[in-house]
RNA sequence: GGGUGUAUAGCUCAGUUGGUUAGAGCGCAGCCCUGAUAAGGCUGAGGUCCCAAGUUCGAGUCUUGGUACACCCA
């Protein structure tokens, strides 16, 4: 007996169940333990911020994390699934401004960076509890509990070991980057922060002239035309741009020679009301080398001369300006590029030209009526004094975006030079880029598009940050002599002669116990960390401030995970091959919920784990994040990987340590999803409300339906529109369909007491030692290096037969143990069809999902059930009505449903688990112990090859085709399908199948309410016939002569041509004087029907009609009808599926109650009825009902079980 | 300013190596079927496949140039 299923069913609650059971009894841990020794299938989660909240977007992106490690753990991998959270950076830090009402690094430094960062670690999980929620609600399946933390010490020591690497290969080095500043709070803004704040504003912009000199270095009377918006950087300017292929022209004012793009010099004329006129063409190329005298001599010096001169630069345009720009490097990116050019170009290391302090006033070196004030301030200033000195040609307003601070609105953010960290990535770029080229992308167009053209034009990495809760840049470097080394780890750092200043962590920590051991590798704590000097006998080492910049913690993920620092490979379970001191902080017990993603019972402790763990877990098969983590996580990953582990690189691990596979490596295949948009088509933000809460959607709809939308809407990396009404849409489209084939299955198994179980002789309990231990059955396809292979073997092969004691996931080889389960050749062909149906569907999903395709998977899923709510359970709903319910037809029908639903809850246990789980839980109960507790213990279904039932598919495609005209046909003839009609007429173009159609004639009968299905053997008399080229083999023979031949066809009766075919074999035309020969194969005939019959036509079918009705099929029409009548009083007075009735029905109607003296039984039967009875039922309510023409009074009452089983008819 | 993508029915989206009737779901209108049905079937209305030029016998599909939108970078 089955679990009842509720008419009224509730997703979310039955999601809820699932959820309990799934914790209850670990399945997810069974799941990995039943794939111990298997090959692993190696996933990388992309960390997550936990301080911030989760919406509908991050559902998609661990959707499809999750759906694909269920899909090859099903197929037999191992795949972990280690969840991380990204700890460090800005966001953090601003956060825990804003609680603090702080904003400027001055406050934080007067608030103590101590308690600041003891803050910040807190934050960080400010809303871990809604990512859990999120996570599990949604069916993620991940490991939470052993989560890596880029905030945990053994993570931090993973990273600096890899910056050792990076810094003892010379690949670490320090350099300016030009950044987007705020001044009054003293620190960088990220991208995204710069971004927020751009506001419309009027600067100024002025043309200068710059005197140019001669060789002599005298001004001459020609002066090169500028063009700045920034007055205030004119003090340091240090050269000036032009195109080297736009024409410049010489032009003549007022006694005065100028240079400037001879574009621009209409547009500067009218400003100006000058007119300018031109004495001399040149290309921009003419110009470089010429030394100009700058606007202010605070830097000019004569012996210079390498500066103030004109340099070439492709980025000058014509669009605005004079076509010459000033160059200020030390404000601009595009202007310190060129400064790195000419420090290139000339072997020198020119000087930074930079008269600004860090607080955005001039300096000293500034001219002296500027100093000490705020650039921003002085630029009227520099302004009057360039007029004054007649440098100043012309000054006008400039509209245009500039970025100001979104946390102080009011201040301006400038471009300034920090000193900052760089990594050579420029180094490894074509290592990068060959790395890259292995990679199977998925949209394809990443590889070469926006992550190629990305890595072409690479730039060396800026990793510091000013801040301080990051990782620590871990150098330390001679207070005396400057020199600078790395430290790979804290015990490292501990091991060093003279170490001090340890006693700040320790005072700490002694002040307060639940401080995380985490912290001591973090700031301040670590920057009171010193040692001696091996450069200078009595100086120290010192840390460098800065922290790093957090994408290279999530880029390290893969080795820092476990923790690794390139530690030899040992035997994973001896653990006395510690070759290193035990790490400060091991296994102490760490302070937050989260324990430190060391994890020593894991694997028993020891530095080999590390290793082990980092051997088998790279690189990674499959990851996946959104399109806005092209330069962020894939880039970093492949960065770091390709300097650590790079064919090239001179790998500085352990000679004994993991060998590192070929390329690709970390990942080899990438789902890059599209962005989510709210409802509106704009980004997802909270204050528009253009999306629910990812908790309402699971309330409302349930996990299933938005995984399911998520999955089977698009393809995943288009970007999508988020839609509540399409998550609510996957309810009846899918969920609800298929829930009604399982419904319509429990109801009547129960009612006829049909039990797999019992029938195969293997009743619940019959034995109690399952294991669910099953050997994996791997393909081979896609394994990590230095995986352990198992040999594959296919559990579906050989399953156990029932009863042995082994829990077997059931399948077809399973069931054949029962006497009532015929073999499916034996079966009727609907049974064939959909049990080839679901054949096809599972080749289909497996094929589509190694291809990690899941929206092309969910098509192939949707059509199988579409195939069997509607075809094969709607054509088998007789079967299952007969009396007998040892019927054979019966019993095939349960087996073949049975089978059905057991191996569709196996296919989309991936995509929709819950509702997968839902069906398993009951449809395998009755096994008990003999069946996977969970279909997430099952293997995934293995597809047969089966050549005849491409065959039977297209086949039962045609029946479905004619029924679907035959309907069309009757409607368009208004003969509702309950009248019964005496023939339709089948016309075939192709009588390929036709054969096999008349034996099969029953379905289309039952399915159109026809007496017969009859195929015209006199085609004429209904249709016409059309032929049609094939394009696709003509257009290659006949080219030109195409578009003749096509209207020869036409014109010419479908007939003739018809003949000409059968009897010569071909069709000769002739076309411009030319014969041309049509092949069979070269043409297509289609049919049409004749008008004046009730017919339809599609495809090379058309059906025909009997529209004529006998008092004799009029009157089972009216049987008919009175059976939906009688059905829907039964609903309505609330009979139970399997209640008997009696009816009674009153009528003055010759012909009702001629029909119900002939099809009284027929009736009765229909509707479970002991008596059909003409007189009133006394006590029964009567109802009116009308069937055809005639009306009648009817009556209905329950009878009891003990009546008469029997049905009777007394007219 | 540069790069990458997207543009197909009222909405959300498919559309294979170029092949002549461009599809699905939802929504709308009508009819039908229904003791698994919150379903389903049939029909109808609804299309400048963003625009233009080109290649080709033939272009939603390929090429070039535009336009709009999104993302990344500047």
């Amino acid at each position: 007996m089955f679990q009842p299923v509720d008419g009224q069913v509730s997703f979310p609650r039955l999601e809820e169940e699932v959820l309990r059971f799934w914790k209850e009894q670990g399945i997810y841990q069974q799941s990995l333990d039943r794939r111990d020794g298997a090959p692993p299938f190696v996933f990388y989660e992309g960390p997550p911020t936990a301080n911030g909240m989760p919406h509908p977007g991050h559902c998609l992106t661990r959707a499809i994390k999750d759906v694909f490690p269920r899909y090859k753990t099903m197929r037999g991998y191992r795949c972990e699934r280690k969840a991380g959270w990204d700890t460090h950076g800005l966001p953090v830090e601003v956060e825990v401004c804003k609680e603090l009402g702080i904003h400027s690094k001055e406050e934080i430094e007067a608030y103590g960076v101590e308690p600041f960062i003891q803050k910040c670690q807190k934050s960080v999980w400010r809303y871990m509890q809604e990512w859990e929620r999120l996570t599990e609600r949604l069916g993620f399946w991940v490991n939470l509990d052993e989560a890596y933390v880029t905030y945990h010490q053994s993570y931090v020591e993973s990273v600096w070991w890899s910056l050792k690497q990076l810094f003892d290969r010379g690949l670490l080095y320090q350099g300016h980057k030009i950044v987007w500043w705020w001044a009054q709070g003293g620190t960088a803004l990220s991208a995204g922060e710069v971004g927020q704040g751009y506001r419309q504003v009027a600067d100024p912009s002025v043309y200068v002239k710059f005197p140019l000199l001669d060789d002599d270095g005298n001004e001459t009377d020609t002066s090169l035309l500028v063009w700045t918006t920034t007055p205030w950087t004119l003090p340091s300017n240090q050269f000036a741009a032009v195109h080297p292929d736009i024409e410049y022209a010489k032009v003549e004012d007022e006694g005065e020679t100028l240079l400037l793009a001879k574009d621009l010099i209409e547009a500067i004329a009218t400003k100006t009301k000058k007119t300018l006129k031109v004495v001399d063409t040149f290309l921009g190329a003419k110009l470089v080398g010429r030394r100009y005298k700058p606007p202010f001599n605070c830097y000019h010096a004569r012996n210079r001369t390498h500066e103030w001169q004109v340099v070439g630069a492709k980025f000058v345009t014509t669009e605005s300006g004079s076509g010459v720009v000033h160059q200020a490097p030390a404000f601009g990116e595009v202007d310190y590029e060129v400064l790195v050019d000419q420090r290139q170009a000339t072997g020198q290391d020119l000087p930074l030209i930079n008269c600004v302090g860090p607080d955005g006033k001039f300096t000293d070196e500034a001219p002296e009526f500027v100093r000490g004030r705020w650039v921003k301030d002085c630029d009227k200033d520099i302004n009057r004094n360039l007029k004054e000195r007649g440098l100043l040609f012309h000054q006008e307003q400039y509209l245009h975006d500039y970025p100001f601070c979104w946390r102080a609105e009011e201040d301006p953010l400038i471009q300034y030079p920090r000193e900052s960290w760089f990594i050579r990535t420029t180094q490894f770029k074509d290592q990068m880029l060959a790395n890259n080229e292995a990679i199977n992308w998925l949209p394809g167009h990443i590889k070469e598009g926006r992550f190629g053209k990305f890595l072409e034009s690479n730039v060396d990495w800026a990793l510091s940050r000013e801040r301080y809760w990051g990782t620590p840049l871990p150098i330390w470097q001679c207070e005396a002599t400057g020199q600078q080394e790395a430290i790979g780890g804290y015990d490292e750092l501990l091991a060093k002669p003279g170490v001090a200043g340890l006693d700040v962590w320790q005072a700490a920590k002694a002040a307060d116990p639940t401080l995380p051991d985490d912290l001591c590798v973090h700031k301040p704590y670590i920057d009171a960390v010193t040692y001696d000097s091996p450069h200078k006998p009595g100086a120290r080492m010192r840390r460098i401030p800065e922290v790093i910049d957090c994408w290279y913690d999530s880029g390290a993920m893969p080795f820092a995970q476990w923790g690794y620092r390139g530690e030899p490979l040992g035997k994973p379970d001896d653990g006395s091959t510690k070759s290193s001191p035990p790490r400060q902080g091991e296994g102490a017990t760490r302070a937050t919920a989260k324990s430190s993603s060391a994890n020593p019972s894991a694997l028993g402790g020891g530095e080999n784990d590390a290793a082990a763990r980092f051997a088998s877990q790279f690189p990674a098969d499959f990851i996946s994040e959104a399109l806005d983590q092209t330069r962020g996580w894939f880039y970093s990953q492949l960065a770091i990987s390709t300097m650590l582990w790079g064919e090239a690189a001179e790998a500085n691990t352990h000679p004994a340590g993991p060998k590192v596979p070929a390329l690709p490596h970390p990942f080899r295949n990438c789902i890059v999803l599209g962005l989510m948009l709210g409802e509106d088509g704009q980004k997802m933000s909270k204050s528009k409300r253009n999306y629910r809460e990812p908790r309402e959607i699971f309330d409302k709809y349930g996990a299933d339906a938005l995984r399911w939308y998520l999955f089977a809407n698009q393809p995943p990396w288009t970007s999508i529109r988020y839609s509540e009404q399409a998550i609510k849409d996957s309810i009846p489209e899918f969920l609800l369909r298929l829930w009604n084939c399982y419904s319509f299955f429990v109801i009547y198994a129960n009612i006829d007491g049909f039990d797999p179980a019992v029938e195969t002789g293997a009743e619940a309990g019959a034995t109690e030692t399952a294991s669910n231990k099953n050997p994996p059955p791997p393909q081979g396809e896609g394994l990590g290096e230095g995986a352990t292979r198992v040999p594959a073997t296919d559990p579906s092969a050989n399953p156990a037969p029932p009863g042995a004691g082994e829990a077997t996931p059931l399948t077809a080889a399973q069931f054949a143990a029962a006497k009532s389960y015929r073999p499916v050749a034996e079966r009727d062909e609907l049974d064939r069809w959909i049990l080839a149906e679901l054949n096809r569907t599972v080749a289909a999903v497996t094929e589509r999902m190694d291809a990690y395709d899941n929206f092309g998977a969910c098509a192939a899923i949707t059509e199988f059930v579409d195939g069997l709510s509607n075809w094969w359970v709607r054509r088998s709903r007789e079967r299952f009505w007969a009396k007998e319910k040892r019927a054979t037809e019966k019993l095939d029908a349960y087996w073949t449903l049975y089978e059905c639903l057991i191996e569709t809850s196996k296919l989309i246990a991936p995509f929709t688990p819950f509702l997968a789980e839902t069906f398993w839980r009951n449809l395998a109960s009755v096994f008990g112990a003999r069946a996977p507790q969970s279909v997430h213990l099952c293997d995934y279904p293995h597809a047969e090859v089966d050549l005849a039932a491409a065959e039977l598919s297209e086949r039962m495609a045609l029946v479905r085709l004619i029924a679907s005209l035959g309907l069309r046909a009757r409607n368009e003839a208004s003969l509702k399908v309950r009248q019964p009609l005496a023939k339709v007429e089948v016309v075939l173009a192709s009588t390929e199948h036709q054969a096999w159609l008349e034996e099969h004639r029953a379905v289309i009968e039952g399915e159109l309410n026809v007496k017969a299905v009859e195929f015209s053997d006199e085609p004429d008399k209904y249709v016409e016939h059309e032929v049609l080229p094939n394009f696709k083999l003509l257009g290659k023979k006949l080219g030109k002569l195409m578009p003749k031949v096509k209207q020869a066809l036409d014109q010419q009766s479908g007939a003739e041509l018809l003949a000409n075919l059968r009897d010569n074999g071909r069709i000769n035309l002739s076309v411009e004087g030319q014969a041309v020969e049509l092949l069979p194969e070269e043409v297509e005939v289609r049919i049409k029907a004749k008008p004046g019959w009730a017919a339809a036509n599609d495809r090379g079918v058309v059906v025909v009609l009997s529209t004529e009705l006998t008092p004799v099929l009029v009157r089972e029409g009216l049987a008919r009808d009175l059976v939906r009548a009688i059905q829907d009083r039964r609903k309505e007075i609330g009979c139970d599926f399997t209640d008997r009735i009696a009816i009674g029905l009153v009528t003055d109607s010759e012909i009702l109650r001629k029909t119900v003296a002939e099809h009284g039984t027929y009736v009765a039967n229909e509707t479970l009825a002991n008596e059909v009875s003409l007189e009133p039922l006394p006590g029964a309510e009567a109802l009116a009902i009308q069937i055809g023409d005639a009306t009648a009074q009817l009556t209905i009452r329950a009878v009891p079980i003990s009546a008469a089983p029997i049905p009777s008819v007394k007219p």
